[in-house]
This record gives structure tokens, C-alpha cells and sequence, in this order.
RNA sequence: GCCCUGAUGGCGGAAUUGGUAGACGCGCUGGACUCAAAAUCCAGUGCCCUUUAAAGGCGUGCCGGUUCGACCCCGGCUUGGGGCACCA
């Protein structure tokens, strides 16, 4: 019979199903294996081609791992709460549950279709009361802890309110403490708990109705949706990510990341170390700190800057500016986020009236207000050094400020000289000194003189965990009194009530002030839900025990399974998840809830698959289009054509004709018989006629063709265009290996001894394969296949010895063909199951062959020697060759070159 | 502006990390099988010169360097992709 991918496929599918083939269970005496892909959110377009892709990878590893012996742990879930199945429900009317549902049915079946080897008894999804329940642990778990710098972790607030209780703590005496309301008290916890309400500037978006964290907004634009998002301050939940920044950056070196995705979370923690300095300003001589990285530049500073939401501009404006700061103050507010990046190149500004006191100089410098200065980083005011700070200088010479330059020999006649090189002028006692050395002086000095002290910024801020929405998890917290206090933990999960309507309420509170008595012993409950990175915070950890209902994840499984070893997912959650992910670890970590610091040993992220676009042209003004080879000679519209009609960028024309009425009495001017299209690589997306489906590839050519031409498109972190011409050359592959074993229905397996060739074929393959995995080099370890194929072929190979180690060998990228096969090859249990073969070096030696041998790159004569020598043996020989009178040399050989079967290059000296 | 990445035939991509550049696949050309097509198989295929062959020459974005030897290392550019960005 012929290669039946579609009954293949669907017969193992079920039997894996059936047989709970690849269910995961605790085995203290085997050694585990964790690989997790990053679950999707099940969004209503289903999965396209891409999506698939790093899932394949690492089901082809998971399934390597346990033909290697590992008790491999291969969860899948979904992240189901989310924005688009809320707005698709405030336009509908339908429950996003409904739809959330009927998605994963959707994605559940296009996966299933594949052939992963996921354990399905461990499925998770986030918006499952049962899952929630330790979200909701988890958040109530950080409102209950506190980050002591001290011990450098989380410790319960318990420890915090004890040390008030008795000696006070930073700013609050124990005085202070036991005289102060539950009110105040819970208010002052705020400062210190790890999960806060607190009053924040924060993105709020307008459209979506709800605040969003950094990483959900880019250019000032939210990431779902697109809209506007403007800066407001607001009283909202937070987790204190920000006590982690030290953990999570040192943290980094000992992650098997990749560089980039590290240098990304570097970036974003935005570690700086610098200096706090205080100016007396105003008639009051009021403090004023400001954070620098260049104390160094001190002499230089010619004035200062507030942020204009710092609470220091109220204080020293003079009455004379107030209404001209005032009215800036109104400009700045009504700007949008895009606004103020869009012009983040000019400058704009007002004076308080205000001077403040250069605490090394002396001088007076005046007090500005500007935008440029943000209010969250640093201490919301500058010292500006204009003649070496772009942004200082720009604002300089806008208002006509003085620019002193105090590096020697620098222009700054039209630009600032930002870099960190130079002797110093002009600047007391640092002057004649090295910028570097000068930093590290002036440092000292203000130190030493008291005027102010070494500080580390990070970038870093806490996250925004409110969100005024329906769809995510509700807090268990409410409102005694107006203090917020936590939900006894026998109350949870605290689920998501039954309302009507999903939009705001009529009062612009969240949705879920539209619930009837949305209270708990009848105080109100809060109203907002928590953001989409609660849920996918430790999902990871969940999948270790899933149906636990008594812990997060019990010490047990824990134990055993610890981390994942191996984790695929794209590098768009590389400032979001990924460090939410890492600061919640960290936190169950310090509290004694799982054994490891960093949940995420090694990481790779896939590329994206791209879409490739086909595009005709049609002659402008006519309905007739011409091939793209002949397109210069006309003017011509570009139009996208669905994908479906091209084949090998040939288009089909009737099919063309039949696509679209406007194109039905079409016509075309060929080149050489066809229409060639012309293409782009794009997005794939609906609108561009480029998506493909995953589930169509499966029906042309079946799931393990889709997997092999997956892998051997290109090295899995690359972007690629998806481009389904070449998905040919794997399937033939598949159906010749099919031919190993098959003639029609004549079975040709022979149990004859296999010859050594035939032996090197195969192990050639094996120790390819072992390689290639290891190091993620999916496509060549495709190449090696195809290359096997190619040379068993050639040898007329049908033999037992040599085709059933390779059935086991493709089982991880072709698992069907290689089920089927194991079990017509007599055995009973899944190839799964089988054991990887061993790999014996021996069998790819060749024997000998002539080597030339030159001596300094000239060629002096040719000697048979074992193909396999390396360096030390033709060095050897070579030395032996010298006995014999071949060679005979007064010089001392320096190195020796050996390239198999070619050339030995000796070095002399 | 800063930080990561990449650049190799007509195309996707290999290259044991300093040692035969272009594996493998696609595409293309020719052939076999067939009434024909599909499927399958065989051969060829970096570019240039040459009627053909032999033999050359040129070739890993560009310029230079190190080396017996460079896609690989160093210096300087050009350019694609991604990230960060009034962060003081």
C-alpha cells in the first residue's frame, strides 16, 4: 500500500489519545524533564501556520528527551482571559466564556491535528475558577509580604508590623504607629506591602476604558486595539516588581538565554548607578534632590529642571510666574502619551522664579519646569549640564540659557558633547583629569563632603495590576470600613459574577459594579479584575500539579519537577510575561512556595513566520493584467491575490477569474504560457491573502509533512516568510522512506546483516541527529535525514537492521509515519517509547586516503595515511616519514593542518 | 541616538566554529518510464570566458588588516530585521 498519511494520522491520533500515551507522572527514580511551550490565547482567527512552529520544535524535543529516558513533563493550556473576547462581548452580547470556549474547541482541534505530545490530563486554562483560585493566592500571598532590604527578599508583613509595633520603622516611629487608626496603619502597610494600592501616574486608555501596564503600550498606542493612551494619576493596584530589579537583572547571567532576549530585559530594568544630590532652592532653601549619572559635570550645570507633576513646583513657584506655569501646566496635562513623544524634539518649558544653590560651586542657577523631565524616574527634578546633555542643551538654547562647557578642546556651538571622553576644564578641583576618573572623584567628593551620596536607579517600575474589566480575575479583596482587606483564603476562588452587559457602568465604574451585591459581608468587593499577565504568571507551576486543590503546587511535584528545562516561545513577551513570570518565581521563592529562584532555565525564542504575499498587476484604467516578468513595460496597479490561486508564483487562471466578479472577463498577457505573480513578504493576515492554514497543509499533505517542512524551512530563531513551494521535497522524502519498506502492498523488509557501508549511513544519521537536536539545528537534522534516505537508497537498502533504528530516529519529527511503521515492524507499545539508538563512531571511518602534504603552503609530495588522522597523527607520521627518508627537514614543525582527504599543511619555523 | 541581530547561487538555507564554500531542498534543463499526463527514477545546475571540452579567471554586502590559509578573527563603512528611547 502507499504512504496513507490521512488514515495514519488519524489512527495514531486516537490510539495516543486512547492509550494516554504520553501522560506525565512523578518518577523520583528517572530523571524528569520539563519543556513548555508559551500557551496561546485562543483568539477567534484560530492558528495559522505560525503558530505552530515553536510547538513543533519542542514537541521534536520533548519527544528526543524520551527516547533518551527522561520523564518528559509537556503541558499545553490556554491564557483565556483577555480584551478581544470582552470587546467581542460588549459588541455581541455574548458571554466571553462562550467564546472563549468555542476558540479553544477551535485551537484544541487545528493542535490535536499535529500530533503533539502533550499530556492533555494536565490542561490548564487561566479562566478556570480552579486555576484562578491561585492567581487570586498568589496576589493575596503578596499583599500579605513586604520586601525587606535587609534579608533581601519577601517576608510577611507580619514581621514588618511587628518591627512598627516596637522600634518603628524607616520614617515611622513605633509612636507614630501605635497611635495611628487602622486607616493610617493599612495606608502606611501600603508603602511596604508587595501587592499595594497606591496612587500612580498610570497609561489610561480612554477607549478601552482601563489603565494598562508599560508593556502593554507602545508608542504611546495601546498594544491591543491601537488606541490613545493618556497619563493620569489614579489610585490602582501594584506589585512592587521594582524591589526585585537587582534579583531580576543579576539574575540573568545565570540563564541559558539567548543575548538579546537578555539585553532586552536589561534594557528595561535600566539599571544606572549615579549620584544624589541635594540644592537648596527658593527663598526657603527647601531641599531638592536630583539624580545624575555625571556628578562629574557639576561645575558645568547652568540650571535646573522639575518634572512638571513633581510636588516641589507648587512650593517654588513665585507668585510673578504662577499663572505662566499654571498655564503650562494645563498644556502639559490636556497632551496625549503620542503627543509627547512626538515632540519630544522640541522644547518646551517655563521658569518657577525660583533659584537654587550649586551645593559644590555655590552658584545660583534658576529653576525651570519641562516635560522633558519625567515625574516617575529618578526624583522627578535635574541638574541640567547643557553644554554635555542633548536634552539639557536643547532646552538651553531654546530659553537663551548660559552653556559652559568644562571638557577641554569640545565644540559646543551646535551641538552638546555627551560622550564620556576628555580632560576636564573649567571645573575646580577636577580639572586636568580623565572624564572616567573625574566621575569616580566627584563621586567621592560629594560623599565626603555631605552635599549628597552614590545611588542606583533602575528603569524598572511596579506593575499596574488593576484593570477596569470584566474578563480577568476578580480580587478577593474588600473594602471594611474602606480598608482594603483580604478574603479569608477558604473563600476562594472568589469567581467572576453573572452580569448583563460587559461594558463600564453608567458611572464609569469597572463592569463589574453592574453585578448584583458584588459585596462580602456587606462590604463592597473590589471592582476591577487583574491584567492578563496574572493569570500566565506561574502557569508554569500549575501544570506540576493541576488538579491540586489544596496548594499552588504541592512540595512534592515541585520537587521533582522544579523548572523547566527548556521553554519556546516568541520575543514579544520578553518585557512583559517574562519578567512578571521571573517576579512572581522569585516571590514564591522567598516566601518557601517552590524550590527554585528563575523558573526558566534555558529559553528559545522562535522566529515569527511571515506571510508571503502574492501580488498581479493590472494595467491601469483596463481590466487586463500582465505577468510580473513583463509588468516594466506597462503602468501597472499592484494587487494582492489570494494565495490559494498561486502556485510556485504561477497563477491559476481560472481560478483567478472565479475569485472575484470585477475579475471574472479578465484577461492576461503571459509570459512564456503562464502568469507569473509577483510576491512580498508581509504580515500574514487576512487582508493580505497570505494566511495559511495549518489545517489545509494537513489535508494536502498530512501533519508530519507540515512538521518536517516546518523545521526545515530555516533555523528556528529566524524570521521567515512561510512559503509553502518546497513542501514537496519533504513529503517525497516521507514517501520514499515509505518505499523502504513498502513496494505497493509487497513488504521488502529483509533481515539480512547490514554491510558497513549501510552501518555508516545509519550512524552517520544517528550522531547528526543526537547533535543537531541538542543545539536546535532542527533544519539540518531534516538535511541529514533526507541525506540518509539518498544514500540507503543508493546502497538498495530494505534491510530490519538498519530501517528500524531509523524509524525510532524520525519518530520525533514525523511521529505518525513512524508509529505506523514501528508497529507494522511487530512491536506492540509506542515508538515513543523505544530507546534513541546508540551511536557508534566506528562505523563512519573511512579507511585511508592520499593526503597532499605541503610544507608553509607549498606542496612538496602526496602520502597515503588513515582518512581519520587528526592533527597529532600527521603530525606523528609525519615524524615517522622523517625516519624513512622521506622527508627530510632541519626545521621544527610549528602546527599541522589536516583537512580530510585533501590537503596537510605543515607550518614551519 | 543607543543596544542587539543578520547579509552566502534564481530561491530557502549548509559549512565539523580558522581548513575542499554552496550540503539538503526548491526551481530550472535534459533523459528514462508512459498513447498521454500524474507519480517515480537518473543526470546536470554559483558566475564569467570558451562552439564543445580541457584549462583558467571571479566568487560569502563594501574597503582594508592579521594568517600558509578568512563566510568565520580585527578595524572602518553600507544595508535589512528587532528592541529601547526626553531614564538625567
Amino acid at each position: 500500500m502507499e504512504y496513507d498519511f490521512k488514515s495514519i494520522e488519524q489512527k495514531w491520533q486516537s490510539w495516543w489519545a486512547e492509550n494516554k500515551t504520553f501522560r506525565a507522572v512523578e518518577d523520583p527514580s528517572r530523571k524528569k524533564f520539563y519543556v513548555l511551550d508559551m500557551f496561546p490565547y485562543p483568539s477567534g482567527a484560530g492558528l495559522h501556520v505560525g503558530h505552530p512552529l515553536g510547538y513543533i520544535a519542542s514537541d521534536i524535543f520533548s519527544r528526543y528527551k524520551r527516547l533518551k529516558g527522561f520523564n518528559v513533563l509537556h503541558p499545553m493550556g490556554y491564557d483565556s482571559f483577555g480584551l478581544p473576547a470582552e470587546q467581542y462581548a460588549i459588541q455581541t452580547g455574548q458571554h466571553p466564556e462562550v467564546t472563549t470556549n468555542r476558540n479553544i474547541a477551535r485551537y484544541r482541534s487545528q493542535l490535536d491535528r499535529i500530533g503533539f505530545s502533550y499530556d492533555w490530563d494536565r490542561e490548564v486554562r487561566t479562566c478556570d475558577p480552579g486555576y484562578y483560585k491561585w492567581t487570586q493566592w498568589a496576589f493575596l500571598e503578596m499583599f500579605d509580604s513586604w520586601y525587606d532590604p535587609e534579608k533581601d527578599q519577601a517576608r510577611p508583613i507580619g514581621e514588618l508590623i511587628a518591627r512598627l509595633e516596637t522600634t518603628g520603622y524607616a520614617d515611622i516611629t513605633a509612636e507614630r504607629w501605635n497611635a495611628a487608626t487602622p486607616k493610617e496603619q493599612s495606608d502606611i502597610l501600603m508603602r511596604w506591602r508587595i501587592a499595594y494600592q497606591g496612587e500612580t501616574a498610570v497609561n489610561w486608555c480612554p477607549q478601552l476604558g482601563t489603565v494598562l501596564a508599560n508593556d502593554e503600550v507602545k508608542d504611546g498606542l495601546s498594544v491591543r486595539g491601537g488606541f490613545p493612551v493618556e497619563q493620569k494619576k489614579m489610585t490602582q493596584w501594584q506589585l512592587r516588581v521594582s524591589a526585585y530589579a537587582e534579583r531580576l537583572l543579576s539574575g540573568l547571567d545565570r540563564l541559558d538565554w539567548t543575548d538579546s532576549l537578555k539585553e532586552m530585559q536589561r534594557n528595561w530594568i535600566g539599571k544606572s548607578e549615579g549620584t544624589e544630590l541635594t540644592f537648596r532652592c527658593g527663598e526657603q532653601q527647601l531641599p531638592v534632590v536630583v539624580f545624575t549619572t555625571r556628578v562629574d559635570t557639576i561645575y558645568g550645570v547652568t540650571f535646573m529642571v522639575l518634572a512638571p507633576e513633581s510636588a516641589l513646583v507648587d512650593e517654588l513657584t513665585v507668585p510673578s510666574q504662577r499663572a505662566a506655569v499654571d498655564e503650562y501646566l494645563a498644556y502639559v496635562k490636556k497632551k496625549t502619551e503620542r503627543e509627547r513623544i512626538a515632540e519630544t524634539k522640541t522644547a518646551t518649558g517655563v521658569f518657577t522664579g525660583s533659584y537654587g544653590i550649586n551645593p559644590v560651586t555655590g552658584d545660583k542657577i534658576p529653576i525651570w519646569i519641562s516635560e522633558y523631565v519625567l515625574a516617575g524616574y529618578g526624583t522627578g527634578a535635574i541638574m541640567a549640564v547643557p553644554a554635555h546633555d542633548s536634552r539639557d542643551y536643547v532646552f538651553a538654547k531654546k530659553f537663551g540659557l548660559p552653556i559652559v562647557p568644562i571638557i577641554e578642546g569640545c565644540d559646543v556651538s551646535e551641538e552638546s558633547f555627551d560622550a564620556k571622553e576628555g580632560k576636564m576644564c573649567n571645573s575646580g578641583f577636577l580639572d586636568g583629569m580623565e572624564v572616567k576618573q573625574a566621575i569616580e572623584a566627584a563621586k567621592d567628593y560629594v560623599e565626603a563632603k555631605g552635599l549628597g551620596r552614590r545611588k542606583t536607579n533602575y528603569r524598572l517600575r511596579d506593575a499596574i495590576f488593576s484593570r477596569q474589566r470584566y474578563w480577568g480575575e476578580p480580587f478577593p479583596i474588600y473594602f471594611k470600613d474602606g480598608i482594603p482587606t483580604p478574603l479569608p483564603l477558604d473563600k476562594l476562588p472568589l469567581t467572576l459574577p453573572e452580569i448583563s452587559e460587559f461594558k463600564p457602568a453608567e458611572n464609569g465604574e469597572p463592569p463589574l459594579a453592574r453585578a448584583k451585591d458584588w459585596t462580602y459581608e456587606g462590604w463592597p468587593l473590589e471592582k476591577s479584575t487583574m491584567p492578563g499577565f496574572a493569570g500566565s504568571s506561574a502557569y508554569y507551576l500549575r501544570y506540576m500539579d493541576p488538579r491540586n486543590d489544596s496548594a499552588l503546587v504541592s512540595p512534592e511535584a515541585d520537587a521533582y519537577w522544579r523548572d523547566v528545562d527548556l521553554y519556546i516561545g516568541g520575543t514579544e513577551h520578553a518585557t512583559g510575561h517574562l519578567i512578571y513570570s521571573r517576579f512572581w518565581n522569585k516571590f514564591l521563592y522567598d516566601r518557601g512556595y517552590v524550590c527554585t529562584d528563575e523558573p526558566f532555565r534555558k529559553l528559545i525564542n522562535q522566529g515569527m513566520i511571515q506571510g508571503r504575499s502574492s501580488f498581479v498587476y493590472r494595467v491601469v484604467g483596463t481590466n487586463t493584467f500582465v505577468s510580473a516578468g513583463l509588468k516594466d513595460g506597462y503602468e501597472t496597479t499592484e494587487i494582492h491575490v489570494d494565495i490559494s490561486l498561486v502556485y510556485n508564483d504561477r497563477l491559476d487562471l481560472e481560478g483567478f477569474r472565479a475569485w472575484r466578479p470585477e475579475f471574472a472577463d479578465a484577461d492576461f498577457i503571459l509570459e512564456n504560457g503562464e502568469y507569473i505573480c509577483g510576491w512580498a513578504v508581509e504580515k500574514m493576515s487576512k487582508s493580505m491573502f497570505n494566511v495559511v492554514n495549518p489545517d489545509d497543509i494537513c489535508d494536502t499533505y498530512g501533519a508530519d509533512t507540515l512538521r518536517l517542512y516546518e523545521m526545515f524551512l530555516g533555523p528556528l530563531e529566524q524570521s521567515k516568510p512561510w512559503d509553502t513551494k518546497g513542501i514537496d521535497g519533504v513529503h517525497r522524502f516521507l514517501k520514499r522512506f515509505w518505499r523502504f519498506f513498502y513496494d505497493g502492498d509487497r513488504c521488502l523488509l529483509s533481515d539480512e546483516a547490514p554491510t558497513r557501508e549501510e552501518l555508516k549511513a545509519l550512524h552517520k544519521l544517528i550522531g547528526k541527529e543526537q547533535e543537531d537536536i541538542e543545539a536546535f539545528s532542527f533544519n539540518t537534522t531534516v538535511s541529514a535525514f533526507m541525506i540518509a534516505a539518498n544514500e540507503l537508497s543508493a546502497l538498495k537498502c530494505n534491510k530490519r537492521a538498519i530501517l528500524e533504528p531509523m524509524v525510532i530516529l524520525l519518530s520525533p519529527f514525523a511521529p505518525h509515519i513512524s508509529e505506523e511503521l514501528w508497529h507494522r515492524l511487530g512491536h506492540e507499545g509506542s515508538v515513543a517509547d523505544a530507546a534513541f539508538p546508540e551511536y557508534v563512531e566506528s562505523y563512519t571511518l573511512e579507511d585511508s586516503c592520499t593526503y597532499a602534504v605541503s610544507f608553509n603552503g607549498k606542496t612538496r609530495f602526496t602520502v597515503e595515511l588513515p582518512k581519520s588522522l587528526d592533527k597529532d597523527g600527521v603530525e606523528a607520521a609525519v615524524r615517522a616519514m622523517e625516519q624513512t627518508g622521506k622527508y627530510v627537514g632541519a626545521q621544527t614543525i610549528v602546527k599541522v593542518i589536516v583537512v580530510p582527504g585533501k590537503i596537510v599543511n605543515i607550518v614551519l619555523k
